[in-house]
DNA sequence: GGGCTCCGTCGAATCGTTTCGACCCATACC
DNA sequence: GGTATGGGTCGAAACGATTCGACGGAGCCC
């Protein structure tokens, strides 16, 4: 049997649907004894409340805000700031009833950026898919895509409106972190402990990505902004390196990979600055395995200021990412713009965070 | 400006609603001419498409299947064997071009199964919230409730069609994975390798949980299915230990506490069994921390199989759990359901996941 | 040339609510 | 007693598409 309707219900209770609907919504104003008639006509026949979808039809919303992870959702979801982010926008979006649609889009943001670069003129460009089709007030994209994104721009020629994260663009809203800033002063730290010979791990800064050491520095500053902006920010803070690895992304392994290279240099670093935390646990674990102590022969700093228990006793050396904040931030960005409101730009600052990694230069 | 409608577009295409809509659907008949002059009609409108909500309204489906997280959504997150599960889910929803939207139900599963437990009737019954309000085809819950759970009744009186995992329940599909069997014949490992002396370190099963040293086997044997399963497995296996250490939950920071407890007894053990990998991966550092080899003077075996680089040089003894197998299942489950198939339990198997971290017990 | 088939197009009904203005009646006030 | 006031209820018009049966016309076969 079908589920009853809305209609079906006033019938039964002997009122207008019009009656019945403001008994559910709680708009207007109802009776009590009509309330309660209509209700017992619910219960009766099993009408649990109106159809969400009429509801969203009529009401020209559907209460859902949409999420979308480029390239592998298991990636976000495997990265720990990726995660706390996540949990910050749905902490907000559950404090505002909206529910939260999660979107994988086709194109890996690395991909797409390596399609705009010079030399490869052949996009990829998969189509928006789902993205294009699902209903959503608003949209929050996880990581970095610009504004010639084909999925975004298909969002954004359906008229939802858009919250863009480290990455910034006309029309939209956006939340950046001032990652340049806090790994400055975070660089400025190290030079303070009297480091010279100071190597740096990066994220990936071509397409693909092409593990080892690199001496093409002016090229990682025209990568993609969560690459590029850490690097100046390094720059920034007065360090001139002397070896960079650019690892295949933040992964323990790849940090694992880069602090091996680089201890095996003719003259190793005395400190190694990895770009992100899970980079620098895998550059720890490295170091432990060569025997050096940490930091007394070798200083690691990191990025994001995540938990890592399984690295104790050691506690990075790092920079406290507001991943939770971002999140939340971005889900009230994208609420509001499905309100009307205008889009924002929000920028955030980063914090020290103090471990146990960083240590004065030792003497040669 | 307001968005263009459907039948603005065949207005000024010249042709019925009805058309224009065979033309979108790509349902039925159209001649080529035809839909050339609706396209550039929608074109000229900018109409990027029928709207999702008066689509789904119609067709009385909406595309999107909600997966429900009970308690923490950080949790399941950060659990590798849950993202797992959840990209297998995402997998499958995106090959059927379903949407995935994400709910976080009040009720902690292990709070709820408290809350059935005797001694307790004052259930705390958290709102099913937004799971009962969002338009969604069917629904997954994630972990372990059963029917009784408010929200998993709040879907199906909804005539939600509804997939649980690791639970099983008349009327609704289940996926459920054969943990018992696989630690059976990790036990049996155990034993064959000579070990008598043998520890467990089990996920909680009480509430609130009381990490430490237990004795009161049998209520582990009443507790939720997912301790009580994998508990039985291992007696089933033949093993009777000589101390069981109750946890907070799969952390590695618990596995380290529980260890340290173990090793400190005036007869240790000389293998440790954990109901999950990352105890197990705890279990390892305590061990390292105390000086001992593995697997010379101590045995550990996991349970998840999943990828801990971190580990290294070791690898976890452990049962592979199917979880991106099962996710995908789940989904598919799903939208059979929503499709108005029956219900169906499906029943997954383990398969051993030979490591570095078992060998023969020593000799006193 | 007539009848039959099939393709392409169209009208009209429908999906289940919400919302807006109108309306009625009782109470309050002068 | 008559007129404002306002709470409670109702009708009817959307919201924007899909779908089903009907229909006209062109091609085909005998």
């Amino acid at each position: 049997m079908a589920r009853p309707t809305l209609a079906e219900v006033a019938r039964l209770a002997g009122v207008s649907p019009s009656t019945a609907s403001l008994t559910f919504s709680g708009t207007g104003p109802v009776s009590a004894a009509t309330r309660e008639r209509v209700l017992a006509a619910a219960q009766e026949l099993g009408f649990t409340g109106p159809d969400p979808l009429a509801r969203s039809l009529r009401r020209g919303r559907s209460g859902v805000i949409g999420v979308v992870a480029h390239g592998e959702l298991a990636l976000h979801l495997r990265d720990p700031v990726g995660i706390r982010t996540i949990d910050g926008i749905a902490d907000a979006l559950d404090a505002h009833d909206r529910g939260m649609l999660l979107i994988r889009a086709g194109a890996d943001p690395v991909a797409h950026w390596a399609n705009v670069a010079p030399g490869v003129d052949e996009p990829v460009a998969p189509g928006p898919g789902l993205a294009a089709q699902a209903a959503m007030d608003a949209a929050i994209f996880l990581h970095g895509p610009d504004l010639d994104d084909p999925v975004v721009r298909a969002l954004v020629a359906r008229g939802v409106p858009v919250v863009l994260m480290e990455s910034v663009a006309p029309d939209v809203s956006s939340v950046v972190v001032d990652d340049a800033k806090g790994l400055a002063e975070l660089a400025r730290r190290v030079r303070r402990a009297g480091h010279e010979r100071v190597a740096f791990v990066t994220l990936p800064w071509s397409w693909p990505a092409r593990p080892g050491l690199r001496d093409d520095l002016e090229v990682a500053l025209g990568a993609p902004r969560w690459t590029s902006e850490r690097m100046a920010g390094l720059l920034a803070g007065g360090i001139e390196p002397v070896a960079v690895y650019e690892t295949r992304g933040s992964l323990v392994e790849e940090g694992f990979e880069a602090a091996k290279a680089l201890l095996a240099l003719p003259e190793p670093p005395t400190a190694i600055m990895a770009l992100s935390d899970l980079l620098a646990a895998g550059v720890v674990l490295a170091a432990r395995e060569a025997g050096l102590r940490i930091p007394e022969d070798l200083s690691v700093t990191g990025f994001d200021g995540v938990d890592l228990p399984w690295l104790a006793p050691d506690v990075l050396e790092s920079v406290e990412q507001p991943a939770v904040r971002k999140g939340q931030l971005a889900s009230e960005l994208a609420i509001a713009m499905s309100r009307g409101e205008e889009p924002r730009q929000v920028v955030l600052e980063v914090t020290p965070r103090p471990g146990t990694t960083l240590g004065p230069a030792p003497r040669r």
